[in-house]
DNA sequence: GTTATAATACGAATAATTTCGTACTAATTA
DNA sequence: TAATTAGTACGAAATTATTCGTATTATAAC
């Protein structure tokens, strides 16, 4: 077993999340996107993603002077991480008790109920006929978007 | 407007579940719970109580020597603003896609699975009827059997 | 009354995260 | 080629969270 990959901080976190859904980029690019929603430097954000690679969160194609960085965990997993630290310490490990809070108290459209209803049907049904298919899953945003058009060495 | 209550950190919030699981405590009390689950010395307890009293996250009696602390915040509401923030930085604020990753994936009993449909029935009925009864009642899952929930210094 | 016990207050060390300035270097341009 | 531009590396300050040692004081025990 290698390394447990630790949990993205809230900046680092940040970064993946344009990783996830622009696919790689350089600085400049990851920069320039996240200084759509906040300011922030562009050596912070060389910084970051320095220390990331460190922890092993991207991955680095050094072969050009200018960097290109990607993702090396996948959306996914590293939400699935995320979810059992914040299950775990904000809701006493109860993951009931947290769907149940996200969808009280929160708008959620007809057609996300019946999204999770339809999921619902499948684990039930999985849970008889435990060998079986995967739940197919309808929401896949980290498939990364081919169309290029910025700069992505 | 009081004042918008800070985020509970991870230490703030162990006390708080003592907090709110058993009510009101002294510091030797709360020291006691949460050292069942790891180590921790007797003055670090009372200082981040001691930060939570400046930040409003609980009250103090200081009347008698040996202080009692109490909540200052519902359980309700701080995890609903935790999940709020948690939503946003690890699902890019959709509730919906942390639902179905918190069910999909983890283990849910069908009894679980059956409160989760009544829940969303409710939720649709309330969409057909916008002005109308609170259901107080099955969504409830933390009944409170101790008088952990509805406490005001 | 003196000593021991137990409580709070406070300062400070440590660690993690975020931020950015500065130095250095390659590439591009004039 | 010289000078400007654009990139990375690195150090360190600022912030926040956590931890605990020590001082001080009230209460209890002797």
């Amino acid at each position: 077993m290698p390394k447990p990959l630790p949990k993205p901080t809230e900046s680092e976190l940040e970064i993946l999340h344009v990783l996830w859904q622009h696919g790689p980029g350089t600085v400049r690019f990851i920069n320039d996107q996240l200084s759509q929603r906040r300011e922030v430097g562009y050596t912070t954000t060389l910084k970051i993603l320095q220390l990331m690679h460190e922890k092993g969160l991207v991955s680095r194609d050094d072969s050009s002077r200018t960097h290109v960085f990607s993702a090396a965990v996948r959306e996914r997993e590293t939400q699935g991480l995320l979810l059992d630290k914040f299950v775990e310490s904000a809701f006493g490990g109860s993951a009931l008790k947290l769907v149940m809070q996200a969808l009280g108290g929160r708008s959620t459209s007809r057609e996300e109920l019946a999204q999770i209803r339809t999921l619902l049907t499948e684990i039930e049904q999985d849970q008889h006929q435990p060998a079986g298919r995967k739940p197919a899953d309808s929401s896949d945003s980290s498939t990364p978007k081919t169309s290029s058009d910025d700069e992505r060495a």
